[in-house]
DNA sequence: ATAGTTATTGACCAATCGGTCAATAACCGA
DNA sequence: TCGGTTATTGACCGATTGGTCAATAACTAT
């Protein structure tokens, strides 16, 4: 009944996700938008709304993309692993660096909505919970009783800092020493010490 | 034999670094700048040039504040803990949860000149290799053999994370947690194990 | 007192920012 | 074929951006 859009949808909204991914989103003017979607302007604010709402649209998207490409079914220690590696994976993959759409938002969430400001909240406690799950697992096959909440921290600070350092251009080999470390430091802490049972 | 500056020039960097901590490089406009540190834009351009020399100025000014904040003297273990548990402190310390000026400057890093991009890789570069000269102290006094690169890339990891989430105005805890896990983490792994004189 | 030097002032610039809107075009149901 | 509805177009807006500059003021060495 009425006048069909001429542009693809999901197209349009990947485009505008690399866009702000590259830039942030301060940075990301209305010229960069038009330019990496092939709209004009009036399209695009008659498809999205204001800008905060188009970075909402590449934040969602993105964590969706998130979600399939780092999180795994494997329970406890080696879905961890699986994770960590993920994270590096991804981060080294892109010849960008970009790193995280969703970490690099947070020094400038000032400039961001409500709704965006919670997202990024919602995006750090979903990972950080993930990890807490995979942890209580590999705790169930353990004689062991380390501090989990401090095990899950620093698991949840490893794949900031990758994602970070990423976006700093660091050396894929640091990334991976992180995600690395990370992988033995939970191993360890489940592992039978020999400190209870010293030798005098 | 000139007219002698009216204002106090470490005062105004103070200002002018204090600004940009909070609203980031892009974010930080002239009309801030000139509100924070009383001067006019003349007087600015004329003092510092540029608005990235006037980073550079800022940029420069935390580090220095940032080595005398969070550097210790200690050797080994002691040291990396200290360090670890000033940079909690100085995070959560800060009412505005400004979080770190050089990691923060990360994601915009392309909107700076070269002189404050290789500054920033430089204080990244400062950072680690104070935690790998602290971790090698503590190798000297242990039997263990870990792996001292993931190591030390794990313990950077988490002074990054602690700052970028501090910015994200997570909980003290949780920055708490991430210091205390990577001290842990340490301890555990120059502590002699059980796994190779296990019992059969 | 005066000459030389530099700091301060505030108006000014072109470029860019995010956002709007009336006109026009393209489709579908009837 | 025509009426209703929505998409597209591109010009347009005021506000703000980083940066400049000629005029003036304030100091010191002579």
């Amino acid at each position: 009944m009425a006048r069909p859009r001429k542009f693809d949808l999901d197209d349009v909204q990947e485009r505008l996700m690399n866009t702000f991914w590259r830039h942030g989103y301060a940075r990301t003017s209305l010229p960069y938008l038009t330019a990496a979607s092939g709209l004009l302007r009036g399209s695009l604010y008659a498809a999205f709304g204001e800008k905060d709402a188009m970075f909402s649209v590449a934040l969602e998207r993105y964590l969706d993309q998130l979600r399939h490409a780092i999180l795994s079914d494997a329970p406890g220690i080696d879905g961890l692993r699986y994770t960590l590696d993920a994270v590096v994976q991804i981060t080294i993959a892109d010849p960008e660096r970009r790193g995280c759409l969703l970490i690099n938002a947070i020094p400038e969430a000032q400039s961001l909505g409500a709704a965006n400001r919670q997202t990024i909240d919602q995006g750090l406690a979903e990972m950080r919970l993930f990890i807490g799950a995979r942890l209580r697992e590999a705790q169930e096959t353990s004689t062991q009783k380390p501090d989990l909440e401090s095990l899950v921290a620093l698991v949840f600070a490893a794949t900031v800092a990758i994602r970070v350092l990423g976006r700093a251009g660091q050396e894929p080999q640091l990334l991976q020493d992180i995600a690395d470390g990370a992988v033995a430091a939970v191993q360890l802490a489940f592992q039978p010490t020999l400190a209870t049972n010293a030798a005098p």
